[in-house]
DNA sequence: TATATAAATAACAACGTTGTTAAAAATGGT
DNA sequence: ACCATTTTTAACAACGTTGTTATTTATATA
């Protein structure tokens, strides 16, 4: 049997309302008798009943994370910090790995205050007026339901051709996945060929479709880029696995990085400064895309206003070792 | 505002006491009321309170798993399958990747009825006398505080040697971590060593440390093997992971599965199905250990019973395409 | 010292359920 | 038609909080 205000409020020989306004800091209760309170409570190891507490209260204090599928480093890394970020709120958060609709439909009986959505390309149509929601991804009807932040995937890539252009490389190869029917794959296409255009770099051959975004598509494009009789001096690599296969295959043959190619990879998660050469990387970091998801959710919960609809998050570069001016 | 039991006891014409009982299948309610209240309840979207619910029935319904790390592919597909087996049943699952300390602490506070908890190897003194508990992973110490499940890895080990015996096998290789910190690794390894003492196979040689549990290890020590200069008729793999960068290079290297080399894999999990090449593989299915850990933590629950301390489960082979009979 | 006012505390309703007890309605046997 | 059952329904307390209202106690003013 767990311990509540009344147990406390016996013990300190007030009524169990005064209790329940000292551990709530409320200026009715003297302070003297509010400190004694707060120590018994302690004393007593007092925790509060959160349903008890929701009962009264209507809102639970919990956000739903929906992930329906459990993948790629980069969406665990943004899903430990979302926790992490949560943690430092008044709020909890619960992780469902279910389907989208189940997983509503689980938040909707744990009456949770608020959703972040992990959208997957999926259009399913959600149920417009109940739950606060938030998604991450790409939506790609034009008229949202609902607020959508993303990384500006677009610019990430162009920026980080403007930086190599800036280091003085004219000779730039792009080693990612082309896939039409990912969103997220096309915006970094586009972005890197908007860069190579206007810095008059442009040309077809300076792109290897890995056809899939893992470390052995990495690892398969950068051998074959091997194979050309002319390499550039630098790559870009389109995602923290693909990256991890281009560098592993360049140390094998005794490519040196930076001083014979540079390399800078899409993601900007952590990982990245412990891979075997800490890589130059440019994109959202999961920091900055955790910390706005979650104090939009939270402001969307609590004020009920949507005016920002679609969020696409400047990208940021950091450097590292892996990049160093183009050789003369 | 949600409908309540009242609403539809209004609407319905009798008290919300009958409504209460209606719904939850009572026999003390007439049959004809019965039909009609649900009906009512189910056309109106009434969704119960589990606030309510649970203050006035002390048990929250509620399973926490805590898993500190969000890692490699076998612990996903683990995570998905609790999940989807907690959800056939009456609880909910919520998910914490907190450290251990901070996801207890959360979840005492969420007061769940109880907790798996997915053991790093760390030995964390857990409060013993509080929320019921059950592991899953090794324990170092001999005496558990709680009930642990896990797989048999040596078992697994020596049944794959076993099995290739059967099929005329007498030259095969061991290729996986033999990482004396990570006592799932050492299991493993006693296993392969035992079998191959049992049938007269015994012999260093035959055994490829990868020094690592990932992809690209296992691509490597297969190199390695492809460099001496008599190759053994078959491979046991020492992960998924692992098993995936073999038969890579072998297939790189032509070197035909299982014509030439038959290959098992350690990890009993559904993706082994869609590798290049369908892999023979041994290991508890990941729906045997979710079934195991469910079942056990319900239990647990339900009943206070602890009797069973340390399960370790007995693995299963699964046959595909990637052993054969050896050529005489 | 009496009285108005402020401060501190207590009492109590409410939140939406469940389970227990009390009341009403239906049924059966004489 | 009357009483004893049995079936069905209603009433109500309880769960542990919070917030509002009522009461007590302390303080200041005349």
């Amino acid at each position: 049997m767990n311990i509540t205000i009344k147990d406390i409020a016996t013990l300190a020989g007030v009524s169990y309302s005064t209790v329940s306004k000292a551990l709530n800091g409320s200026p009715l209760v003297k302070e003297d008798t509010k400190r004694k309170i707060v120590e018994i409570a302690k004393e007593m190891g007092y925790e509060p009943n959160i349903a008890a507490q929701r009962l009264v209260s209507k809102n639970t204090k919990i956000i739903g994370l929906i992930w329906p599928t459990i993948e790629r480093t980069v969406l665990a890394t943004l899903v430990t910090k979302i926790s992490d970020e949560i943690a430092n709120t008044s709020y909890s958060m619960v992780l469902s790995v279910d389907p989208i609709q189940k997983a509503m439909d689980t938040f909707k009986k744990f009456q949770v205050d608020g959703i972040i959505l992990f959208e997957e390309n999926v259009n399913i149509d959600i149920n417009p007026n109940s739950t606060p929601l938030i998604a991450y991804g790409v939506s790609r009807q034009r008229n949202y339901q609902y607020p959508i932040i993303d990384a500006n995937h677009e610019q990430a890539m162009y920026e980080a051709v403007h930086y190599l252009y800036g280091l003085g490389h004219r000779n730039i190869t792009y080693i990612g996945d082309i896939s039409p029917i990912d969103p997220f794959q096309m915006e970094k296409y586009e972005g890197f060929k908007k860069a190579m255009d206007k810095f008059g770099l442009a040309g077809d051959e300076y792109i290897i479709d890995t056809r899939g975004l893992d470390w052995y598509n990495g690892y398969v494009a950068a051998t074959k880029l091997l194979e050309l009789n002319s390499l550039p001096t630098a790559i870009v690599g389109g995602s923290y696995d693909i990256s991890g296969g281009i560098i592993r295959c360049l140390k094998e043959n005794n490519v040196s990085i930076p001083e014979d190619i540079s390399v800078i990879s899409y993601d900007n998660i952590p990982q990245m400064a412990n891979m075997e050469i800490p890589l130059n990387c440019i994109g959202v970091s999961v920091e900055a895309l955790a910390s706005e998801i979650v104090h939009s959710i939270i402001n969307l919960v609590e004020t009920e206003n949507l005016e920002t609809q679609y969020k696409k998050m400047t990208p940021t570069l950091i450097e590292r070792s892996s990049c160093a001016y183009a050789r003369t």
